[in-house]
DNA sequence: CCTTGACTTGAAGCGCGGTTCAAGTAGGAG
DNA sequence: CTCCTACTTGAACCGCGCTTCAAGTCAAGG
């Protein structure tokens, strides 16, 4: 039921070095230790995840450590979590734009491609 | 109508260093010096402006640089532009779930916030 | 002409998110 | 009991994207 911290970077995909680094900077612990050995409860494996999604999502690991910790109570973080809402949700915009060019990209004959006036048009509107 | 690296700087929000740096890892170049001064044409503030975006997208300034050089023929850029283009197209809707959950912690009460039953769905949803 | 202040360079330093290394320890198979 | 292997630690190192620093140059304004 418990698992060495082996298991755990096989069934994450993270390496073991990482887990390690995670514990020290707070993000996760392990439930025990068998010797020497971490001993992970499997509930770790949920947490991984989420914190391997806040990661990818542009969260610092510092910024999910104060997240994973979280009260009801805590409005600071509340304030925090809603700029981050509005943050995430501009790059979702920005991010749109830039796959539409990219797929112009993938037909235009510009040459170089990067003077295609559909292309500057695109940043002229990313900017703002 | 030559522009000096502070100017650039100005109406770029880029800072001097980073245009050097940006020198050194060929991404622009300046059209002269004035001097030892760098001399700008206005038209490095374009290409300042889709560096940006893209770095802000995700690009590394290396792939950057292999983007700005880009003819038409090289195929082998066009199929990393495609993988580019589905791999934003994938963030895109990642960050779309994040937004919504982002926007749900917001008037959550679970405590702690991340022990949230509709939070450790989306966490669910997301790792597919 | 002299001063000022923005520019020049190369090298070093920084924060992030880890990885790698050296040296040591111990669970479990044989 | 011995051996193998996966684990343990702290410290050093890495790549990225810059920034900072020290030392020096020079264009423009007074």
């Amino acid at each position: 039921m418990e698992l060495d911290i082996g298991e755990v970077a096989r069934r994450t995909g993270l390496a073991p070095s990482a887990l390690r680094f995670y514990e020290r900077k707070g993000l996760i612990e392990a439930d025990g230790r068998n010797g020497l050995r971490r001993a992970y409860h499997p509930g770790v494996l949920d947490r991984l995840a989420l914190i391997t999604c806040a990661r990818d999502a542009g969260f610092t690991l510092a910024e999910i450590a104060r997240f994973l910790s979280a009260r009801p109570g805590d409005e600071a973080l509340r304030a925090h979590l809603a700029a981050k809402e509005r943050e995430v949700d501009e790059r979702v915009e920005q991010l749109t734009r830039l796959r539409d060019s990219l797929r112009h990209a993938a037909v235009c004959d510009h040459d170089p491609l990067v003077e295609c006036p559909e292309f500057k048009q695109a940043v002229r509107r990313a900017r703002r």
